[in-house]
DNA sequence: TTGCAATTCAAACAGTTGTATGAAACTATC
DNA sequence: GATAGTTTCATACAACTGTTTGAATTGCAA
């Protein structure tokens, strides 16, 4: 077959098209020359330029799912069934973080190519991307484990939240540099990793130690939130 | 000047059909279809289809900041130049929040608008959200002044993470509400704004009550997660 | 009314896009 | 080495895009 090779020529010119000007301005014709191979090649194996996007962005969020879920289940092995909060919350960003961020990653093709995925909103990735509930599912089933007495509604938040500065980093990585100056080191991803968990179980947990069971008193606010809301 | 009904017919379709349909598939000629304006009227009026987008999200987009600039001048005269932390985070993400969500915003043209504009990323848009960084800086200096012992970085990270917080419960509200299975409510504008400043003030004061002193440390944990940290 | 500028209009332009076609080249099996 | 199936290729297609043009129309001032 060697017919792999005009594909995956297609797959590597097109991750790394993609991800250096985003795809609003790459063509197929970009693609095919910088792959070396004809322009119907396109069609040929994938079938459409958006069946194309879609395989490209499906292998690479395959890969972090796994790893996520390896990672949770180290982490409830080790636990006896029963993971801490923060591991959970670990298993759940790391990996997208772990992937996108840091100085080694910075030349990644893979890397720049998902964080394009998560600044533009594209139709073929946008129809994955909500397919993606099932798998965050089992993140709160193992968040509900590790606190049984919070509601769902805060779990849900808690995870949200999650995501959302795990994301929200990704996307604004440029900017949060330029804001700070340089202040925020977006280069130690660990650090960075713990961090988001940190503020994710202080959400969570609203700034209890987690082990511990219920509320005291507040750095929460005045307004309609109350203790038992987090 | 009759023309002005044009002008404003445009800007009316535009916003309408970009915030149902999003930017990738409108174009021009659906524009002046719906605004019942000849198609050489947009370049006419705006110069190009890129001016035209960015007219809309500017114009919404100042009101918005006009929104927090001024809730920030009250705190801070009402606290006698020094308004506290999360009165500061409230003015920041209240008025975005406002004016995407909520039950009554729901038909709300221009909150639609935003929320595409936030979605998808097009470029005339993120030329202007690039500028906006003169803007988040009068909010770090509020915080500074609020928290004077706070590392600069750890002030950067907190308002990104508000942001993040924010931006993504816009963007990813439907995803949220069926992952949830509706039990987090996404109607409830002014609790899920309390929620953003709460965790906020959280992630700046590292579980610490606001008042109280000094952050134990750099509030955030340099290495991995241990239970002091929280 | 006349004259001048601002606005509208229909039409065309120039370029690009993803996709389809049918012949040619290849590959492996017998 | 002929055959059947796969893969490549040059080329054409059809549709759509934002933008421009130059003539018509309108509105307003003198």
């Amino acid at each position: 077959m060697s017919s792999d090779r005009t594909r995956s020529a297609i797959l590597a010119a097109a991750e790394k098209l993609y991800a250096d000007r985003g795809f609003g301005d790459v063509t197929l014709r970009d693609i095919v020359a910088e792959a070396n191979v004809n322009l119907a090649a396109v069609n040929y194996h994938f079938g459409s330029k958006d069946e194309l996007i879609a395989e490209l962005f499906v292998t690479r969020s395959l890969a972090t799912n796994r790893e996520r879920l390896n990672e949770l289940k180290v982490a409830e092995e080790k636990g006896g069934g029963r993971a801490p909060i923060d591991a959970i919350l670990h298993a759940l960003v790391g990996p997208t973080l772990r992937g996108c961020l840091g100085p080694d990653r910075e030349g990644s093709t893979a890397a720049r190519f998902m964080i394009r995925a998560s600044i533009e909103s594209v139709p073929p990735i946008r129809r994955i991307k909500n397919r993606e509930v099932d798998h965050l599912r089992k993140f709160i089933a193992a968040m509900r484990r590790a606190m049984p007495d919070s509601d769902d509604a805060d779990l849900y938040w808690g995870l949200h939240f999650a995501l959302a500065m795990s994301h929200h980093t990704i996307r604004e990585k440029e900017r949060l540099i330029r804001l700070s100056e340089g202040k925020c080191d977006l280069n130690d991803v660990d650090a960075i990793v713990d961090r988001v968990v940190a503020v994710s179980v202080l959400a969570l947990t609203g700034g209890e130690a987690p082990a511990k069971k219920p509320p005291v008193r507040s750095a929460m606010p005045q307004g309609r939130l109350t203790r038992q809301d987090l």
